[in-house]
DNA sequence: GCTTAAACGAGACGGTACGTCACGTCTTCTA
DNA sequence: TAGAAGACGTGACGTACCGTCTCGTTTAAGC
């Protein structure tokens, strides 16, 4: 018997090659449920949405979906942050472009009415779960630092950002801010913010 | 009848000149169960917090709670982050002395155990109750903002801050990078951390 | 200090002459409380009768009426059931008329619909308060077993009623019956249903 | 979906042929709530008794309970008066006999502990819930009524009961008069009491 | 074709907390 | 001291959701 038929394997190990003995897993119903969420999200709030009602939604059962996720946290981290998000950088010419283009896609990701719902309840669930606080971690630190610290170093060596910014620093900066911008102004931050935003930050890390 | 008696007063508006009859609350139990949420927050976190225990540990009764406040939310709130905090401003001589101040004050206010693990769930339950989404804020406005926006107008005329650069750009700089600081590396934020982040801010809203 | 101070004089001290120092009672209140109380129980059942709507319904407060009676049930079992009950026998010159005229007065007092809705509720409470019990034993004794005790030992010695025939026998058939008729079929006992009953007494009870 | 999974199925209409899918009901926890149930009235007042420590005392959890009974009424009544119940009718020769026997039975399962201590309480609640109504007065006539009107029959054509007389005639003489008995004399009921109160009804309703 | 093993839907399960309600008492002020 | 108003502790209520489990059924892969 294989440790993978003990310890259920979620999503993340799929590079395991177990022999899949038994009834494949239906593809479809692990996007059902991630459709069933991201849409669900944008009617409640994260504390309001219950499993019962997202199984109803993908017109699946609750097993099917603990089979598959952890609990309701992680699924709702996977629906809103999906793995597929490309972490392409920008490269507008200037930093302070390149850094409005950051802020632009932090704030498309963030603003999202999935995203907005979600956020708050995720934070909130990663102070008991170190699980999720792992994996949301790991989702922020690969979309955005992993990628930043070539950035910030080629932009160090030709002299537009001051030693001793790190990726982190710049990344803090960046999702601090519009985490914050849209928690208390409410998702409505328009190009005018992005502009200014952008100016601090660029301002804050030159040299 | 007045309609106070009605529908009940969970915030005392003190300035209302009723002839308040009846018994008077206890004011000895809302304080004891101020005490005793506190010292909970820092042996649990929000979501095992229950108002069974809160009550048990304050040596009251769940009623007399619900009386006093709408939930376990705004109750939390007014715990950790209680109407007396002072809002001075500070004053090193330098801009950068001033933003490395606000960033230990805000350090020390959200690092507090209590503020810790009362903070995530808070701002997962801003989503669904909108009552606490502006007692929040209001309490956020009223701590940084408020006092800030003379502090940024004398700055800006000393010729230390460029124009453009408002109190909620500032406070959101502060309080967001605070913020995601905590959750990212946990707590851990030596005073390394805050020279690097108040150099940053502080280059950020230079002329 | 007298005793009755101490412990409250509920209605059925009334003789005990203490000096009654203090405001005196509001004669008015505790007859405004018994009418509020039946009035509500024509429309709603014992237990969906709180006290605190008897106490606004009679214009007065809560401890106002627990300095009158020890509790809900003593209040509604006086209100139901008042000692002014008249126990004057009935006289129609044949036995048979005689216990048809028993039954039509009981069914009257219990198929008044502060009765029907309150007997239950007190019989359910009887069995936690042993006061209530006496008090409702008391007065069901003092309007029936009571006076009946000439009438069936008259009756006896002219030989109507066969000798072995207690009082209580014939309170119980008459009120054991009603009470259960009442609850089966629901208040809506005529004539006809008297008639057969007091035959069926009258033949159980004769020689 | 059927019908039966959307409105909770208290009372199992077994004849109906369902596919009962989904996990089918733990047979152990309804009994052992059931028992527990019994027990705990043997120890308290219906008044003093909780869904909590019934659930506790079974082993088992309140939503399971609720997911059985409509509330603690209705357990309390299943539990008092099973459904298993038989109801053989008397047959010792003679009108007298058969009553007493009728008498014997009924007193038998009105003065368990637990009929006693629940008894008053059901009927208190019978009010308020016209479900309760129903279902005590269903398993009553079940009991009673139904089989005695074969009974009331056959002794009429024999002659041994007078015509007019009806089984319910017979129900109520018996169950009334027991009833208030046992309120009022407080379940020591002795053989005496049976035979005068057979004695009663056999005459009341002989030719 | 038959076996095997797992996925599937449905829903019951234990647990835990929620927010509400009523009781009967206690405390304040006013008359 | 009575009275009105209302807060208090107590204790139970019935509900909701979590994440797990147990059924009977279905589906693919492998012998």
């Amino acid at each position: 018997m294989s440790v993978a038929s003990v310890t259920p394997t979620y999503v993340t190990v799929s590079f395991v090659m177990t022999t899949e003995i038994g009834r494949p897993r239906d593809r479809g119903i692990g996007d059902a449920v991630l459709r069933a969420t991201v849409e669900l999200l944008a009617e409640c709030s994260y504390a309001d949405l219950s499993v019962d009602t997202i199984a109803a939604r993908a017109g699946t059962s609750k097993p099917a979906i603990y089979r598959r996720w952890r609990g309701k946290a992680h699924l709702v981290h996977e629906a809103v942050f999906p793995r597929t998000a490309t972490t392409e950088l920008p490269d507008t010419g200037s930093l302070e472009g390149d850094v409005r283009e950051m802020l632009r896609r932090t704030l498309m990701v963030l603003s999202t009415p999935a995203a907005l719902a979600a956020l708050p309840g995720l934070v909130g669930e990663m102070a008991s779960d170190p699980t999720l606080h792992t994996a949301l971690l790991e989702r922020f630190g690969d979309v955005l630092v992993g990628a930043l610290t070539d950035y910030v170093d080629a932009a160090a060596q030709r002299g537009d950002i001051r030693p001793g910014i790190t990726a982190a620093d710049l990344a803090e900066a960046v999702a601090g801010m519009t985490f914050l911008a849209l928690l208390t102004r409410g998702a409505l931050l328009d190009e005018t913010w992005t502009e200014r935003t952008a100016r601090l930050i660029t301002k804050g890390i030159s040299p």
